[in-house]
RNA sequence: GCCGGGGUAGCUCAGUGGCAGAGCAGCUGAUUCGUAAUCAGCAGGUCGUGGGUUCAACCCCCAUCCCCGGCUCCA
């Protein structure tokens, strides 16, 4: 597909100002299949939409409407809500003036005559995005009699955008500020071809059915109940046992690594979370305090200072530094009503949490430890490719500039020697130190947000923590604070969506189902499943009156790694020759009992 | 919290100001079967909750809880 923006010296500008560029720099063509070409294309087709709006309802006031990752959005200000309807006569409405192809032009005037036309329009929104522009002049685009503010670039013309579709309506603040007025958004997306856009659309229908919600009701993972509030994770079996195992992974890996593990209580003296700041910095996500006897009491939004009173449980030396206090910690958090998504955003959830206590001299090797750590964790869900940044002080902070530096640096130069790609995030540090965050790009492209690394100035400082240093005076330790998965639940979500609810044997709450043909064959299915529970595989028996083909179905729907068939010939061959199947249809074997247990067990141990 | 859309059987979803429906799942029976759905019967509901309008409300109105798509915020 052929270019329709230009990049010059990294500048955008409109194909029609090819003759005007001075002979200077470079020029490129660009097109959909550049992330910039992209932007434009979507951003384009954005503005076709505010004119397919703007005809069939005049008296929307435009807002903005920008290229985002997967398409673009605009906003209107109108008296009545956008229905379903409203989109699909948009959508024609926007092929027709597809159809006429009328040219993007671009045109600068003042912005006084700016502000004069859009005033004249009822424009308040341009109005007021104008103001705010530094420039004296302002661009305009206009096509086909439809003008819109806008820096540009666009493609040629309107016929250029070959595909587009309507997504969704969803209510959206003017400048994303919750005290201004609530805008009707209209998302929708735009590719270069039909089949381009079919494909995404697929690509939503695929995350549809990946949903870890659907999943985990069709798979009996887990359930959030009315009766006992919204954000509030009941883990049934199925779920539970998969947690289970991730735990006993998950802590047999600590202990391997140098960490020692503890538990602390779900709540304590408020006076606890004054001291730490939390009353102070993240009092809008705790719940209110309870009475118990006269003295204020608080459920945990976090688990450092439980990790920090033990640290300060006896006198510590710097021989004995870092120190690793690891914990499956869970805290409630408020969170409010509209913001809670199944697993992923809940108000009470486990942390893996940690904190590391460190002279100064051991962050940068600790922190190298923790990403190796952090990534073999990640490898072992499948999890290999991973956006890294690296965030920085915040305008609000505590602690020396001296101290942010270094800290800052440590983790830097820890990136850099583990040669891990990053990208730095200016200023969006936590108050209390700087940060590494790693978001996962699951099995369809996503990223999540999960482990965190973050050095923490504030509150060693806070709760007066020391240790004896070879000089035999006090000294500050550092502390360092990190989540590998995030928290169990929302990582949970994660892996039922990366997975598809198809988990890896070693994580499967069934691993193999046994399946018989006749009753007559329950006596020797029963006897088959019993020896691989033996060998510590969890079997289960569908002894139903059934037919195969129904039991087989069965079973794949609850992606059940293995099936076996027991049937005359399983029975009379005495299980020399188990006849066996993937839930992918896939045929295996046939084993005998002991190997298939070899080949689960060398599947389980290799946590494939 | 805000904007919009919802809440009907365990699940997915029809439905109407005048007797509450289907498919799947469940139970019972028949069938005894070789790699993704055997057949028949039965049972299953305070129509999210609380008020109101009406001779009559699942339906209309108000409030409230919860869910969904976003916004803001975030593990």
């Amino acid at each position: 597909m052929g270019v329709f923006v230009l990049s010059v010296e990294g500048r955008l500008l409109d194909m029609g100002a090819l003759k005007e560029i001075p002979a200077v720099g470079t020029v490129q063509g660009l097109a959909f299949s550049s992330t910039e070409g992209r932007e434009v294309y979507r951003h384009s087709a954005s503005h076709i939409l505010a004119h397919a709006v703007k005809e069939l309802f005049p008296q929307a006031k435009l807002a903005i409407g920008p290229a985002i990752e997967d398409g673009f959005y605009y906003d209107f200000d109108i008296d009545r809500p956008f229905s379903p309807e409203d989109l699909a006569a948009i959508e024609k409405k926007m092929a027709e003036i597809i159809k006429k192809n009328s040219p993007f032009t671009r045109r600068e005037i003042s912005k006084k005559e700016a502000l004069e036309m859009f005033g004249k329009m009822g424009e308040i929104y341009k109005m007021e995005l104008i103001e705010a522009l530094p420039d004296e002049t302002v661009s305009l685009y206009e096509e086909n009699g439809f003008t819109d503010l806008c820096r540009g670039p666009h493609v040629p013309g309107t016929g250029r955008i070959k595909a587009v579709k309507l997504l969704s309506v969803a209510g959206a603040y003017w400048r994303g500020d919750e005290k201004r007025k609530m805008l009707q958004r209209i998302y929708g997306t735009a590719f270069d071809s039909k089949e381009d856009l079919k494909k995404y659309l697929e690509f939503l229908e695929e995350v549809k059915k990946r949903d870890h919600r659907k999943l985990g009701r069709e798979l009996d993972l887990f359930s959030i109940n009315e009766e006992i509030g919204a954000g509030l994770i009941l883990w049934h079996p199925n779920g539970a046992l998969i947690r289970k195992t991730i735990e006993d992974f998950w802590r047999g890996e600590h202990l391997k690594t140098g960490y020692k593990l503890i538990f602390s209580p779900h709540m304590a003296k408020l006076d606890l979370w004054r001291r730490s700041g939390h009353w102070d910095f993240y009092r809008e996500n705790m719940y209110s305090p309870m009475e118990v006897e006269g003295v204020e009491y608080e459920i945990k939004p976090m688990n450092c200072p439980f990790h920090i009173e033990v640290y300060k449980s006896s006198l510590r030396s710097y021989r004995e530094l870092p120190i690793r206090y690891a914990e499956l910690g869970t805290v409630y958090r408020f969170e409010r009503s509209g913001v809670l998504h199944g697993l992923l955003r809940v108000r009470g959830f486990t942390q893996d949490d940690a904190h590391i206590f460190a002279r100064e001299d051991q962050i940068e090797d600790e922190v190298q430890r923790i990403l190796d750590f952090t990534l073999f964790v990640l490898n072992t869900f499948g999890f290999y490719n991973y956006d890294i940044y690296l965030s920085t002080r915040p305008e609000k902070y505590v602690g020396s500039d001296e101290n942010w530096e270094r800290a800052t640096n440590a983790l830097r130069l820890a990136l850099e020697k583990k040669g891990l790609k990053y990208a730095v995030d200016p200023g969006e540090g936590v108050f209390y130190g700087p940060k590494i965050d790693i978001k996962v790009k699951d099995s369809l492209g996503r990223a999540w947000q999960c482990s965190t690394i973050q050095v923490d100035f504030n509150n060693p400082e806070r709760f007066d923590v020391t240790y004896r240093g070879s000089d035999g005076q006090e000294h500050r330790p550092i502390m360092i604070h990190r989540a590998l998965m995030g928290s169990l639940e929302r990582f949970f979500g994660i892996l039922i969506e990366h997975y598809a609810g198809a988990f890896p044997l070693w994580l499967a709450p069934a691993q193999v189902d046994v399946l018989t043909i006749a009753e007559r064959h329950a006596e020797f299915a029963l006897k088959v499943a019993e020896a691989l529970r033996a060998e510590g595989i969890r079997a289960e028996t569908n002894l139903e009156n059934e037919k195969i083909n129904y039991k087989i179905r069965i079973s794949a729907m609850r992606k059940t790694p293995y099936s076996v068939i027991i049937g005359d010939k399983e029975v009379s061959e005495e299980g020399s020759a188990l006849s066996i199947r993937k839930r992918s249809g896939e045929t295996v074997g046939p084993l005998s009992i002991s190997g298939f247990i070899e080949l689960l067990k060398d599947e389980i141990n290799s946590r494939r």
